[in-house]
RNA sequence: GCGCCCUUCGUCUAUCGGUUAGGACGCCAGAUUUUCAAUCUGGAAAGACGGGUUCGACUCCCGUAGGGCGCGCCA
């Protein structure tokens, strides 16, 4: 029996959740689900001027909102100082680690001629063996780690492989501040030694801290986790994720009317893949999700491809679940808070009515809204620039002509209306999409509409008439 | 500057020494259609560069170039 898994996703919350968070707390979380193990969730608060309540609950929204739950409570980094102070003072009393005077000037000083004379910028042990006698007078000192000063440190890696750092390259890091709060590099240790994770999966900009940590983990003689540095994502132009395209946090690409679900699958094609598979389901993902085959190379975020995913997923979701979803969209949409206010039972179910036409062009639920306007929009509708031009005075008496029996059709529906139409079109020798286009353009405003039928069906024959009256009376543009 | 990591179509990726280098998005063309979307068919499109190792290298090794990350009393 080999020990039940236990992963953890750890964001800060000194922001939302970013795309490249939520992408590693799918990981943490395939991989538990995967193995029938746990995922825990750790705030890590220990940045008490950068974290806020705000981004807490950003980022415990965001991951429901994709779906991604956690085992037990999360764990508040910052609750748990007394406990990383406790370590830091077994370390220092081990031998393990010691207390460090030099003040911050001193600090940056030494730096600054290290890089002078084009050493690495590393803290040079001074009072690594310094007899604390020798310490100044009201000056809180620091406990740094002792880092061996030769041989290597190994960091196995289930991502990059076997990866060395020789030792003289790691110094002798800060484990507790002067102010006896401790730091990043200690927390994480302890934290995760205490809550009993097994795997540790997060970004490759945290390898080089793997080394510094597996130092700490071997000076309490603890047991290493499992390390999985996954690459980082990268905006489109391959540099880091900006503000203007990747680095949006989740509630961002819920208001842009992605479903979670497209999301995810999107993320999890990013460094992973299962073959040529490029549609998941959850029970898929989770079936066939291992860390060994994420790939070692950073990934660009294509937005083309999400959107091709979101189409997808609108295009074979259930009616109820897209309605679902556009309901929890409404109060994330700023421009459409109209929508949400005139959205009265009888137009939802009008909506409801017209969604299997609708998803099968949208590519967003914003698009899908907006491809529905035409059931609310009030009389007379503004026609868009394309629909105006199809409106031609010749276009126009068709309309008229076609109202004018369309409104002796004893039945209202989308077959009675078409056959209508289409007695029309062949009466008078047109092709259908003469007709239809500006019966469409006439209804809805828009030249890319969902069927002519539907619509005629889903407005009535009042509204529907009306529309097309007012259109037909009116000169062209 | 030092250390570590990365490099297959524009993008995401398959390949794990022997393939016409496959798939997907996007793009182009055609079919279909209620001249949109969707769908279907076809097409263009890739192993960064230079050395090795090997009968044989996209696959292994070395170097070069380019990119990323790290080097805080931030996480």
């Amino acid at each position: 029996m080999t020990a039940p898994v236990v992963t953890r996703f750890a964001p800060s919350p000194t922001g939302f959740l970013h795309i490249g968070g939520a992408r590693t707390a799918l990981f943490n979380w395939l991989y538990a689900r995967h193995t029938g193990g746990k995922m825990l969730l750790r705030i890590e608060d220990t940045d008490r001027e950068r974290s806020t309540d705000a981004a807490i609950a950003a980022i415990l929204d965001g991951l429901s909102w994709l779906g991604i739950d956690w085992d037990g409570e999360p764990v508040y980094q910052f609750s748990r100082a007394e406990r990383h102070a406790e370590i830091a003072h077994a370390l220092l009393e081990s031998g393990a680690a010691y207390r460090c005077y030099a003040s911050a000037e001193e600090l940056t000083e030494m730096r600054e001629r290290a890089r002078a004379e084009g050493r690495p910028p590393l803290y040079d042990r001074r009072w690594r063996d310094r007899d604390p006698s020798e310490a100044p007078e009201g000056v809180p000192p620091v406990i740094r780690i002792k880092t061996p000063l030769d041989g290597e440190t190994i960091v196995e890696d289930r991502v990059q492989g076997r990866v060395s750092f020789a030792n003289k390259d790691l110094d002798d890091f800060i484990i507790l501040r002067s102010d006896g709060t401790p730091t990043y590099m200690l927390a994480v240790v302890v934290d995760d030694h205490d809550m009993g994770v097994t795997h540790v999966v997060r970004g490759d900009d945290h390898l080089t801290n793997a080394a510094r940590q597996s130092v700490i983990y071997q000076a309490m003689g603890w047991d290493v986790p499992s390390w999985s540095h996954i690459p980082l994502i990268h905006g489109p132009d391959g540099a880091k994720l900006s503000k203007r395209h990747g680095a949006l946090g989740v509630e961002a690409y819920r208001a842009m009317g992605y479903l979670p679900e497209a999301l995810r699958n999107y993320l999890v094609r990013l460094g992973w893949s299962h073959g040529d598979t490029e549609i998941f389901s959850t029970e898929e993902m989770i079936e066939w999700f291992d860390l060994d085959q994420i790939g070692r190379s950073a990934a660009r975020f294509d937005f083309a491809k999400l959107e091709n995913l979101n189409g997808h997923y609108i295009r074979t979701s259930s009616d109820e679940r897209l309605m679902e979803a556009i309901d929890t969209l409404l109060p994330h949409l700023d421009n459409n808070v109209t929508v949400a206010t005139t959205l009265t039972p009888e137009i939802r179910a009008r909506f409801a009515h017209a969604l299997p036409g609708l998803k099968e062009r949208a590519k967003t639920l914003v698009e899908l809204i907006d491809s529905a306007e035409y059931i609310w929009a009030k009389r007379p509708l503004s026609l868009d620039a394309k629909a105006a031009g199809i409106l031609t005075d010749e276009a126009r008496s068709h309309l008229a002509a076609m109202a004018e029996r369309l409104a002796k059709l004893p039945q209202w529906s989308a077959e009675a209306t078409e056959a209508e139409v289409r007695a029309y079109a062949e009466e008078t020798g047109l092709k259908l999409g003469k007709v239809a286009q500006p019966l469409r353009c006439a209804l809805t405003g828009r030249t890319t509409s969902p069927p002519v039928f539907d619509v005629l069906e889903t407005l009535g024959r009042e509204e529907s008439l009306a529309r097309l009256s007012d259109q037909a009376s009116s000169p062209a543009a």
